[in-house]
RNA sequence: UCCGGAGUAGCUCAAUGGUAGAGCGGGUGGCUGUUAACCACUAGGUUGGGGGUUCGAGUCCCUCCUCCGGAGCCA
């Protein structure tokens, strides 16, 4: 007996086929019902009519518990009254196990509930699709560097040094002395770039930010490309080519997906390179004229990310920056010392920032000062300024966040259902 | 940490200070094309914990706990 996935299931119309999965719901009209079964790869209709099985497998309709776990074997039809197309004419069905009281009806349920079963709810249709969607982001930023000479550096997890300060990171034993949990893998990144040229790693990050907002995790993925020889503007052409090819790659990979989500695809249609590049001074003013009473030198908060972005059909870039707020490694724009050449990316539809990044100081005794200046101790920066004494290039990067760019490619609200098991400030479980 | 909201059946929610209820889910029965099917019947409660006011508290007061949303902080 041929063993198949309902994703394949048009191949095999006409034939007797065996699938395994689970029972996602029971329909009984009497002398015939119907098992709506999932495999991980979609849902298909059965129907077990009485005329046509045997009293044992006729009777299972009401043994049949949601999410009990069964091989069905039957003839794949054409249905036009079936989701999906396609139906199975059930011939008999093996039960592995018979599930009790599965806790998440298919009905209306609060967040809390479904985030204490978030291990059951990733089997629920919406995040299937939102976790489907996650992978082919991650699966298209791999292969948009994979395919643009980059190489795949790996960067390590537990560090000596703090990035940007250390009030929000995650502090750990570390046999006989104390190590931090990374909130990025940049300053490896910088190594890796002047050793193979262009490279980015990806992998999870961490931030001991009490921060409660529909837009943080403690623990996220982002990617970050790091690539020699590359100014502030090159950076912006390498951010938004990848955003615009993971837009693509998306829209022609998870139209079902997407269809689940209900997500207004023509948004996602209007992403296309070049994205608006406008400088935070400009954004400052974008803000005024919209009303809001914003003091120039602060950062942006999530509202005022909002109403920049609201002003673009595509993700607008806002570069140059007040050096105050920004991290020390930024290298200053040659024409007014006051500012960085860092640049974030603002996704559409207020998701906020997806991208952070600029090119990286590359002078060894400016940087020297920045890191003193920031009131950081030089020695965990040693290899980091040895950098700068070998061979330094200006260089640029940046860091795209993963399950925000989902959260804005889903059209999904929250970005702690855009991870299998997210990590918020009170929750460690599931 | 601050501001706001919530906690009642397995779930989602009702209940003017006066007998704790509905829908869904569960169970039983009926129905040969259902789409979260439908119809009938049925079981199911320490109203988050503690204290107080009252003839009487799910409801009012105090306190603690938990969760949600937002702010701050940040990506």
């Amino acid at each position: 007996m041929k063993e198949v996935t309902i994703a394949e299931i048009g191949d095999y119309a006409g034939q007797e086929v065996a699938l395994n999965g689970w029972v996602y719901h029971v329909r009984s009209i009497g002398k015939i019902w119907f098992l709506i079964f999932r495999d991980g790869t979609g849902l298909l209709q059965c129907v077990v009519v009485k005329s046509e099985v045997d009293s044992d497998t006729f009777g299972l309709e009401t043994k049949l518990t949601q999410e009990s776990s069964v091989r069905v074997t039957g003839t794949v039809r054409a249905e036009p009254r079936a989701v999906g197309g396609h139906e199975l004419g059930v011939k008999s069905i093996q039960i592995f196990q018979i599930a009790k009281d599965y806790p998440i009806a298919p009905k209306e349920h609060g967040t809390a509930f479904l985030m204490d079963h978030r291990h059951l709810w990733i089997r629920s249709k919406k995040q299937h699709a939102i976790l489907r969607i996650r992978h082919q982001v991650i699966k298209a930023c791999r292969d948009f560097f994979d395919q643009n000479g980059f190489t795949l550096l790996d960067t390590p997890i537990f560090t000596a040094n703090a990035v940007e300060g250390t009030t929000n990171l995650f502090a750990v034993d570390y046999f006989d002395r104390s190590a931090y949990l990374t909130q990025s893998g940049q300053l490896y990144g910088e190594a890796g770039a002047m050793a193979f040229g262009k490279i980015y790693c990806f992998g999870p990050t961490f931030r001991a930010e009490k921060s409660k907002t529909r837009r943080h995790l403690t623990e996220f993925w982002m990617v970050e490309p790091e690539m020699a020889f590359c100014d502030l503007d090159q950076d912006m052409d390498w951010a938004e080519k990848l955003v615009a090819y993971i837009v693509r790659w998306c829209l022609d990979h998870c139209e079902t997906e997407l269809k689940t989500l209900e997500r207004d695809i023509s948004r996602l249609e209007k992403v296309k390179a070049p994205f608006p590049r406008i400088t935070y001074t400009e954004a400052v003013e974008i803000l005024r004229k919209n009303g809001v009473d914003f003091e120039f030198g602060n950062d942006f908060g999530g509202n005022d990310e909002t109403v920049i972005s609201e002003q673009f059909d595509c993700p607008v870039m806002v570069h140059r920056w007040p050096a105050e707020i920004k991290a020390f490694y930024m290298k200053r724009d040659v024409e007014n010392d006051k500012l960085a050449l860092g640049v974030d990316m603002l996704a559409p539809e207020g998701y906020g920032e997806i991208i952070g990044g600029g090119q990286r100081e590359d002078d060894h005794d400016i940087l020297v000062k920045r890191i003193t200046d920031a009131g950081l101790p030089l020695k965990p920066f040693q290899w980091y300024l040895d950098l700068r004494k070998y061979g330094s290039v200006p260089h640029a990067g940046f860091g795209l966040g993963i399950e925000r760019t989902v959260a804005w490619i889903s059209g999904i609200r929250h970005i702690r259902e855009t991870i299998p098991f997210p990590r918020t400030i009170y929750r460690l479980e599931p």
